[in-house]
RNA sequence: GCCGAUGUAGCUCAGCGGUAGAGCACUUCCUUGGUAAGGAAGAGGUCACGGGUUCAAUUCCCGUCAUUGGCUCCA
């Protein structure tokens, strides 16, 4: 007999080679039904697998990410199949799953895959998957593996197999098909009911563009028809939200190739909402104590070099403009922070003095691969929220505390009520790739650690994903999709200061080194106003929309009116304009509607005669009659309701 | 930067080896209408750009540029 311990930390009691799949049924009928993939102690394994020893176990159903890979990677395999049945010369490499469904990469040879045959391979592959054929994985020797490719002219595997050592290597088959494989698979291929594959794409052999190019399939598939049905409605909902076409139909943005790709316009509506953006968080940082610093365009490249930007960023950058007559070279600003340390430095600096904390929406230029423009998401000019605390080592904690006050705030104010913070690490394994002592990391480190759990964040840590420079913190925000961003960031930094050889005057009369954090509660002006676009579908928050309200007039004989309570809601404070065309009230309602102004306020010879306006919310219809001066409450309440003093 | 797709009116898109199409938007006129599209007329395009094939190219081929889906990168 073994024991086995569940997560909830009871044991039980099985004969040994039991499988995960034996205890799920001796759980719950429900839980062997639903149950795709397991754990035994730190191992992802078939419920298939016996169990031979003491052993902790979890078990995952469609509901867990780690069930959820099982049945992409299991998906993977079958399209591998299907592939292999429609090109026979196909060679395999890797096939894994990923955060929305699985990819596989195959050399097609002179074969080529279009969007026209994915119905015949989601059809081919449904069969494949009705057949209920077992996963079943083996062990082959290294030999016999490597033979096995060979025979096939695969290269891939065999770079693949090579690296592997003999006695792990294992294969999973299933029908008549095999492929090499570690594991973490369904019991059979039958539990997949539905798949769409969702595009195809070039991508190169271990990411590598010096490497062969090999065609990749991307797919999504599901245990049950009506979940693809909701994923290909909420694709659909996404496409809708796209803030490029919401940005087109509100007149946001533009972009004009004459200006240059990635190069981003504000339309007015566009810049009046940015600025808004951007007073809310001046407003919130000069309470924090930030003091707003401006810094020029562009800065002398020796200014980049000391900060090594230059070395490590220099081809990422916009290449040095000459002075005409000295020949002195200047980049446009790639970032902010080298600017700022000179600020730092203008002044002797006292421990009494710190933390200093340097604000500025500062606008910068990358030059980003032309492939991997999109949108406002990814530009070649952005402005960032960026600031730059200078802290003593014994202010760190405190400090990043607060910044993730701010951040906080900002979040709840917008609307952004899903985040977690993702806390990056160094690599331990991996000295080299970082400078700084380990003591200072150490520090670092656990005052992020400890930061994060005092304000009370929800957490997951990552190893090797720190900065070279010093750990940092993220916001993963999901939007109103349910979809990952990136937003805020925090960043505690040592090498700057070291290069910019900054110093303050200790109370023990010694020069001491502070320590940088870089932080961003936006991000970007950019990517920010693209990401909340998105998620509240561009019916932006009442103190944020460029307009609040559209005053519809019945017919032009009551403009007058409607002049007059525009004034009068204008020196409230709010932002509005008339609808005076000469159209008809259901169409001015319609049209008002699809530019998502929140409120809308129609006079006519009723509303004349009360001095009143009937007012309608965006999405929600008539809400009645109200004077200007209840209607003015009501935004303001609104208002107050969303967003609060920091 | 690399691979694939796309580029036709301000927008969304149809079309095609033989004089360029629709809806919306725009302009003018009519309509002054009470809670999601009133009516009529008009204007608007070197079919991304440059080459080639052809009697003839917006259409077919090549190149460039831009957009786009990926890959790589992301201070």
């Amino acid at each position: 007999m073994i024991n086995i311990t569940l997560p909830d930390g009871s044991v039980r009691e099985y004969k040994k080679g039991v499988t995960a799949f034996e205890v799920a049924s001796s759980i719950s009928e429900g839980l062997a039904r639903n149950v795709l993939s397991a754990r035994v102690n730190d191992r992802i394994v078939e419920i298939s697998t016996p169990i031979q020893t003491d052993s902790s176990l979890r078990l995952f159903t469609w509901d867990d990410e780690e069930g959820k890979k099982a049945f992409w990677h299991s998906s993977a395999h079958i399209l591998a199949q299907t592939l292999e049945f429609f090109y026979p010369s196909v060679k395999l490499t890797i096939g894994p799953a990923i955060e929305n469904g699985f990819y596989y990469d195959v050399d097609l040879g002179d074969e080529h895959i279009s969007d026209k045959d994915f119905q015949k391979i989601e059809k081919k592959f449904l069969e494949f998957a009705r057949e209920k054929a077992e996963f079943k994985l083996k062990e082959v020797s290294k030999a016999d593996a490597l033979a096995m490719y060979a025979k096939q002219g695969n290269q891939f595997k065999v770079e693949l197999i090579e690296n592997l050592n003999d006695g792990e290597i294992t294969f999973c088959d299933h029908s008549n098909f095999t492929d090499l494989c570690r594991g973490g698979h369904l019991p059979n291929t039958g539990l997949v009911k539905a798949v769409k594959i969702t595009s195809i794409a070039g991508a190169y052999w271990r990411g590598d563009e010096n490497k062969p190019q090999l065609t990749r399939v991307y797919g999504i598939s599901f245990p049950k028809a009506k979940l693809l049905e909701e994923y290909l409605v909420m694709l659909e909902e996404a496409k809708r939200r796209d803030h490029r076409k919401i940005g087109k139909e509100l007149e946001l943005f533009t972009f004009s190739e004459k200006v240059g790709m990635g190069l981003p316009l504000w339309l007015p509506k566009g810049a009046e909402l940015r600025s808004r953006l951007e007073e809310f968080l001046k407003k919130a940082q000069i309470k924090a104590g930030y003091q707003p610093v401006i810094t020029p365009h562009i800065g002398h490249k020796d200014l980049y070099v000391c900060s090594g930007h230059y070395d490590k960023y220099g081809e990422d950058s916009f290449q040095p403009i000459k002075t005409p007559k000295e020949g002195e070279e200047f980049l446009l600003k790639p970032m902010n922070c080298p600017h700022h340390c000179e600020i730092y430095k203008s002044k002797p600096r006292s421990y009494k003095d710190l933390p200093v904390r340097f604000a500025e929406f500062g606008t910068v230029y990358r030059y980003e691969q032309s492939g991997e423009l999109h949108g406002l998401t990814r530009v070649r000019g952005f402005t960032q929220d960026d600031a730059h605390l200078f802290v003593r080592p014994d202010q760190i904690i405190e400090e990043f505390k607060k910044v993730i006050d701010l951040v906080k705030y900002v979040f709840a104010s917008l609307g952004f009520e899903d985040y977690e913070a993702q806390i990056s690490l160094r690599d331990k394994n991996n000295p080299d790739k970082y400078i700084g002592s380990d003591e200072n990391w150490e520090k670092a480190e656990s005052a992020i650690i400890k930061a994060a759990a005092e304000k009370d964040l929800k957490t997951t840590v990552v190893y090797g994903e720190a900065a070279f420079y010093g750990p940092k913190l993220d916001f993963m925000v999901r939007d109103a999709l349910k979809r990952k961003w990136q937003l805020g960031t925090i960043q505690v930094d040592y090498n700057l200061p070291e290069r910019f050889e900054l110093e303050y005057m200790g109370s023990d009369n010694q020069k001491h080194r502070p320590i940088m954090i870089h932080r961003a509660p936006f991000g970007s002006m950019e990517r920010f106003v693209a990401i909340l676009t998105e998620h509240c579908e561009g019916k932006f928050p009442l103190w944020l929309a460029p307009e609040q309200f559209a005053i519809l007039s019945i017919s032009d004989k009551y403009l007058a009116q409607a002049e007059k309570t525009l004034l009068l809601l204008r020196e409230n404070g709010l932002r509005g304009y008339i609808d005076d065309r000469a159209e008809k009230i259901g169409r001015k309602i319609r049209d008002t509607e699809l530019q998502k102004i929140p409120f809308m306020l129609i006079i006519g010879e009723k509303e004349e005669e009360s001095n009143t306006v009937s007012v309608r919310k965006q999405g929600h219809g008539d809400l009645g009659s109200k004077t200007p001066e209840e209607f003015v409450e009501l935004i303001n309440s609104e208002i107050n309701e969303m967003i609060s003093a920091f």
